[in-house]
DNA sequence: GTTAAGATCTGCT
DNA sequence: GCAGATCTTAACG
C-alpha cells in the first residue's frame, strides 16, 4: 500500500472522480484499522452545477470546499449521516468528489460493531451515509489532509484489475439531474444502486 | 426567530 | 417499492 501522490488532485474533478475508483479508503482508530476499495464517486461541479453546496457561494458548511484539494469535506445530512468528500480544483474553487461506496477489505467486524447489526459485507459501505459510519467519520475530520493518518487515500501498487467505469446521473439530488457525474465500477456488488 | 428542504437509511408492506 | 425518522443548515423576515 502506498499514500497517494498529491498531484492526482491537481486533475479536473470528473477525472479525479474517476481516477479515486479502485483506490483504498483507510482510517486508523484505537479500535484498529480499516480499510476498503473505493467503488462509486460523483463530482460536484462549481460552474454550472446547482447540486453543488457551494453553487450559491461560501457558507459556514462548505468552507472546506473552497479550500486547497486533497483535504476532506463532511458535511451532516438528513439528521442522522455524514457524507464524505475529497476537495478538488485549486483553492477558492468549491469542488469536490462525494465518496458514495467503499468495498470492505480489512476490518469488517469493526465495520459491523459501528454500524450496529448484525450486516453481511455487502451492506457495511454501500452508500455515502453507512461509509461515514463504518469507517467513523464525523464532522471532526472535515478539512483533514487526506495524505495524513489517521484518514488516508492509498493505491495499491501490486494489483492489476481491469476495471469497468461507466458515468450514470448522481444519487438523491433534485437539481442537475441529467448531468452523468456518478461514476461507478460496473458490476461490483458494493454499490449504493445500480 | 422561524421555516423548509436535504448529495440518506431503515423497516415495513 | 415507499413512507417516516430526524435535526442541521441556510434562507428569509
Amino acid at each position: 500500500m502506498l499514500t497517494l501522490e498529491s498531484k492526482i488532485f491537481w486533475q479536473s474533478t470528473e477525472e479525479v472522480a474517476r481516477e479515486l475508483l479502485g483506490k483504498y479508503l483507510c482510517r486508523e482508530s484505537q479500535e484498529g484499522l480499516v480499510y476498503g476499495k473505493i467503488i462509486e464517486t460523483e463530482a460536484y461541479l462549481s460552474e454550472d452545477d446547482p447540486a453543488c453546496h457551494s453553487s450559491r457561494g461560501i457558507t459556514r458548511r462548505n468552507t472546506n470546499m473552497f479550500g486547497p484539494p486533497g483535504k476532506a469535506y463532511i458535511y451532516f445530512i438528513y439528521g442522522k449521516y455524514f457524507c464524505f468528500n475529497v476537495v478538488t480544483g485549486a483553492e477558492g474553487t468549491g469542488e469536490a468528489v462525494l465518496v458514495r461506496a467503499v468495498e470492505p477489505i480489512v476490518g469488517l467486524d469493526i465495520m459491523k460493531q459501528r454500524r450496529g447489526s448484525n450486516l453481511g459485507r455487502y451492506h457495511l459501505a454501500s452508500g455515502p451515509g453507512k461509509l461515514c459510519q463504518a469507517f467513523a467519520i464525523d464532522k471532526s475530520l472535515d478539512g483533514h489532509d487526506l495524505l495524513e493518518k489517521p484518514l488516508y487515500l492509498a493505491d495499491n501498487s501490486i494489483e492489476d484489475d481491469r476495471m469497468r467505469i461507466i458515468a450514470t446521473p448522481r444519487i438523491g439530488i433534485s437539481a442537475a439531474q441529467d448531468k452523468l457525474l456518478r461514476f461507478i465500477v460496473s458490476g461490483s456488488k458494493y454499490l449504493s444502486r445500480r
